[in-house]
RNA sequence: CGGGAAGUGGGAUAGUGGCUAAUCCGUCUGGUUUGGGGCCAGAAUAUCGGGGGUUCGAAUCCCCCCUUCCCGACCA
């Protein structure tokens, strides 16, 4: 490709809201034009990237026995119908009706598409295993899409789906994306972890997320430094140290008139913060089984010094929405916001922190304006319908596998994978007939990960304060051409046109370029762009042997003959290529 | 959805009631230059996000709306 056909254009200065620095690079090598929040254009050398990624994905695939099919992007909404997500999903799914007044959704995701397939295609257990995939645009109406391809709205996603006859085989699959996903990262360059995770909207029995560790992402992974436990913070635990048994005595109520955080009333009372039971009040969206909805306050009973983790609390009361509860609504229940706890309340659902049962006695709100109440006891004094872990984790929290105090790191969610079950199977009637002649449910897994979100994540691991540096399994180009050439010594511009055809005819490919534009211009854009090998034919190269060859991102810069010049091209791309994937290895499997 | 910020040629900015809206970058033409965004000369491109209002006069003040970005909520 010469650079002056390219359809692109770079730019020195960009617009002040690009700020994460993959965003900056990629709208600054005019590789990506945002066309409204979240939506995006791809340019060629975008193309190119993702292109290759893709091959990387369709490889890795067919190695664990992929098929690759496509589905559609308009959806009926019916088989939405069917599953509930129709219901359960707010405004993030888009949906409109057609000429005939049907509804339809534009898909999020393909659960409901691949369901409605399988129940056509699978009709006995001489079927499965199976395993179909595809590369296909999603729409995601996100509330709010940020630093350019990390979040968007409308993304293209590799997504697998796994169908099988029992248990086993959806375990053998899993564990065989789970090792394909790291190929797939290892491939492209990146350095990814794999947390046990929520299953969110997907439902279902299990899942990882594969995270890249970076301060732009907005997941928060709990790491053990020690042992290596980690977790995405939505499920992770931690150890919890019940206090020293204490001799519970009668609970007194105390005058604490305007202490109403645990910061001031561990002031006030000199105590510290896991001497208190804090009462935390949310408002929860509960779907009932016909579909109407209903909101529930929720009192979350922690211990002082523990904060609350929604994820957790949201599946213990297996709520659709949570929210901050509103001070009405905390009052319509009987509870005095600031010196509220569960005694004496009503219409509300109590879930207690398992910390709690096994603290000492606790102050609590008295739930009386200005008054709280020392000497609580879990069981005597207050209690909750439900017990179990809703306490976040977090820096300084104790590893639940060794001890160690764990650290917290943030993370861009790359990947993820998920054992469905027959949550869609049973919803859309997706049955095979097994060796008995029963009908039974097809066991699903589903798998995705986001191409533009990986090429950014990429960006972000490889750049400098001049651009990108391409690995070169991915590069837009493996060659950088770039000729020097000036009208009173055309032979740079002659020697450059010749060893352009040759990397051409060797099946390199290279971006030549051969703009009138000052050497500054060129270099710039050359480290910007950020492909991996560099070549310069210029007059001061000829005079010193030929071609200049250079890689990206290093500053060392050797000389070859124009002869020897695509046998060297051929030898770097070979290194570079076994460098990287080198680093695909097997992974170890870990829940 | 809550909080904050911003919309002025293609990009970045200046311009807080008064002349023909300024500067830098980019673009176009001609010349010059070719090892790190070079130089000279000339040119084109703006109903100042949209609508309404106040005023003799509005990019500037007021009201409504739209869009984008950041923080949160939310989300894979």
């Amino acid at each position: 490709m010469r650079f002056k056909e390219l359809f692109i254009f770079t730019a020195k200065e960009l617009p002040a809201e690009a700020q994460a620095a993959s965003h900056r690079l990629l709208l600054r090598g005019g590789y990506i034009h945002q066309a409204a929040a979240g939506i995006f254009s791809y340019l060629p050398l975008a193309r190119r990237v993702m292109n290759k990624i893709q091959q990387v994905m369709h490889r890795e695939m067919q190695k664990i026995g992929g098929q690759e099919i496509t589905m559609p992007v308009v959806l009926p909404a019916d088989i939405w119908k069917q599953t509930g997500r129709f219901y359960d999903i707010g405004s993030e799914m888009s949906r409109f009706k057609d000429r005939k007044d049907h509804d339809m959704v534009l898909a999020m995701t393909h659960e409901e598409a691949l369901g409605d397939l399988a129940r056509k295609v699978i009709r006995s257990y001489r079927q499965l295993p199976a395993l179909v995939y595809h590369i296909q645009t999603k729409w995601r109406d996100d509330p709010r899409p940020r630093a350019g391809l990390i979040r968007v709205r409308e993304f293209t996603m590799k997504d697998s789906y796994s169908l099988d006859a029992d248990w086993e085989g959806l375990d053998r699959q899993y564990r065989a994306h789970y090792q394909a996903y790291f190929n797939i990262f290892h491939s492209c360059g990146i350095d990814v972890l794999a947390v046990k995770s929520d299953t969110g909207m997907m439902g279902g029995k299990m899942a990882h997320e594969f995270m890249y560790l970076t301060p732009v992402g907005e997941d928060t992974i709990i790491l053990c430094p020690s042992c290596g436990y980690h977790s995405n913070r939505q499920v992770a635990e931690f150890k919890k140290v019940p206090l020293p048994a204490e001799e519970p005595a009668a609970p007194v109520k105390i005058a604490t008139p305007g202490k109403k955080t645990i910061a001031d009333l561990g002031d006030f009372l000199s105590l510290s913060p896991e001497k208190f039971a804090k009462a935390v009040f949310m408002t929860a969206r509960v779907v009932k089984p016909d579909h109407t909805e209903e909101s529930l306050l929720v009192t979350a009973v922690l211990r002082g010094d523990m904060e609350l983790n929604e994820t957790k609390l949201a599946n213990a009361v297996r709520a659709k929405e949570l929210r901050p509860a509103l001070d009405e609504e905390i009052i319509a229940c009987g509870g005095v916001p600031g010196y509220a706890s569960p005694r004496g309340m009503k219409n509300t659902l109590v879930v207690a922190d398992d910390l709690i049962p096994q603290s000492g006695p606790l102050v609590c709100g008295a739930n009386e304006e200005g008054f709280h109440l020392t000497g609580a006891v879990y069981g005597r004094d207050f209690s909750a319908e439900i017990v179990t872990d809703i306490a976040a984790a977090g820096a300084g929290s104790l590893c639940p596998v060794c001890g160690a105090p764990l650290l917290a790191e943030k993370a861009v969610e790359v990947g993820n994978i998920f054992k469905l079950g027959t949550r869609y199977s049973e919803a859309l009637g997706c049955t095979f007939q097994d060796q008995e002649g029963r009908q039974q449910p097809i066991i699903m897994g589903s798998y995705g990960i986001g191409v533009g979100r990986l090429l950014s994540c990429v960006v972000e691991q490889h750049h400098d304060e001049g651009g990108i540096i391409w690995p070169i399994t991915i590069a837009p180009f493996q060659v950088h051409l770039t000729v020097l050439g000036d009208k009173t010594s055309p032979e740079p511009a002659e020697g450059g046109e010749e060893l352009y055809r040759a990397l051409q005819e060797a099946g390199v490919e290279t971006l030549l370029d051969d703009r009138q534009e000052s050497p500054g211009v060129k270099f710039a854009d050359a480290d910007l762009l950020g492909i991996p090998i560099r070549l310069t034919v210029s007059r001061r190269s000829l005079t010193q042997g030929g071609v200049e060859v250079k890689l990206r991102r290093e500053e060392g810069r050797s000389f070859v003959s124009p002869g020897e010049t695509v046998g060297k091209v051929r030898e770097l791309i070979a290194a570079l290529t076994q460098e990287i994937e080198a680093r695909v290895r097997p992974v170890e499997y870990r829940e």
